[in-house]
DNA sequence: ATTACTGTATTAGTTTCCTAGTACAATAAT
DNA sequence: ATTATTGTACTAGGAAACTAATACAGTAAT
């Protein structure tokens, strides 16, 4: 899988959600050992401390751990994997509803609204 | 209505909601004419600039028109305001769609999601 | 013991964004 | 004509965020 990173928004952050994706999918299976910060990085051709921070952040929330000096690994707990997808996602919806309500939308809009974005979009 | 400005996000964007709000509400009647620049700006505390910045945004928006030399007033067009509140609405929605996407979630799990969200929030 | 490999701390450079100060331009009001 | 009031352009300052370069610290491997 490519990288495909642009320029519009932090490269760190499209690390974290390209990293993310790959475990969510199993694409890094639960207790693997993560390639060294220095190989990713320069898999990804970014700066190695880039690459840290993503690391970093992806710790930070529970989805890898670190043996200090032997490397990392993907968490071994499953439960952990879908608690931390739940939580972002639920992040995430609270910011949108959040936003709608300072734009003056009502619960009920915002549900109905969603609801008929998403039937255009299955077409 | 006091302008309640917080430092966390850029001031001329608060701005922009607040007047938006203002607007959608009906406080600021269709056609009528704002305070100048300066005395909006003075108003909320915040340099001249800013607020035209803020007004600058909600003209490319659509919602008021500028008079060059004699000030700026809310449209007139019913319509428009309509228009540029569910086109907001829209906007902010194929963005939030978009992020959950990129998480790996598919649209029937994020309608389920944001249904029980939106229960949970009622109660 | 030495070497090679791990993550990490520190610092600096770069860019981008936001805000503010000042001066300008046009016109309505007098 | 003059004055006051309107929006706007230009510039600079400052802060925050991101990325990169370098050096450090610990430990596994030899």
């Amino acid at each position: 899988m490519p990288w495909e990173l642009k320029s519009d928004r932090p490269i760190y952050l499209q690390l974290v959600e390209h990293i993310e994706l790959m475990i969510f999918s199993g694409a890094y299976p639960l207790g693997t050992r993560l390639p060294s910060v220095r190989d990713m990085a320069q898999d990804a051709s970014v700066n190695p401390n880039t690459m840290q921070r993503a690391l970093a952040k992806l710790e930070e929330d529970g989805l890898i751990i670190t043996h200090r000096t032997s490397g990392r690994s993907i968490t071994e707990d499953a439960r952990m994997i879908e608690r931390v997808k739940t939580k972002i996602a639920q992040e995430q919806i609270l910011e949108f509803l959040e936003k709608m309500k300072r734009l003056g939308f009502e619960q009920k809009e915002i549900l109905t609204l969603i609801n008929d974005m998403a039937k255009e979009m299955k077409q």
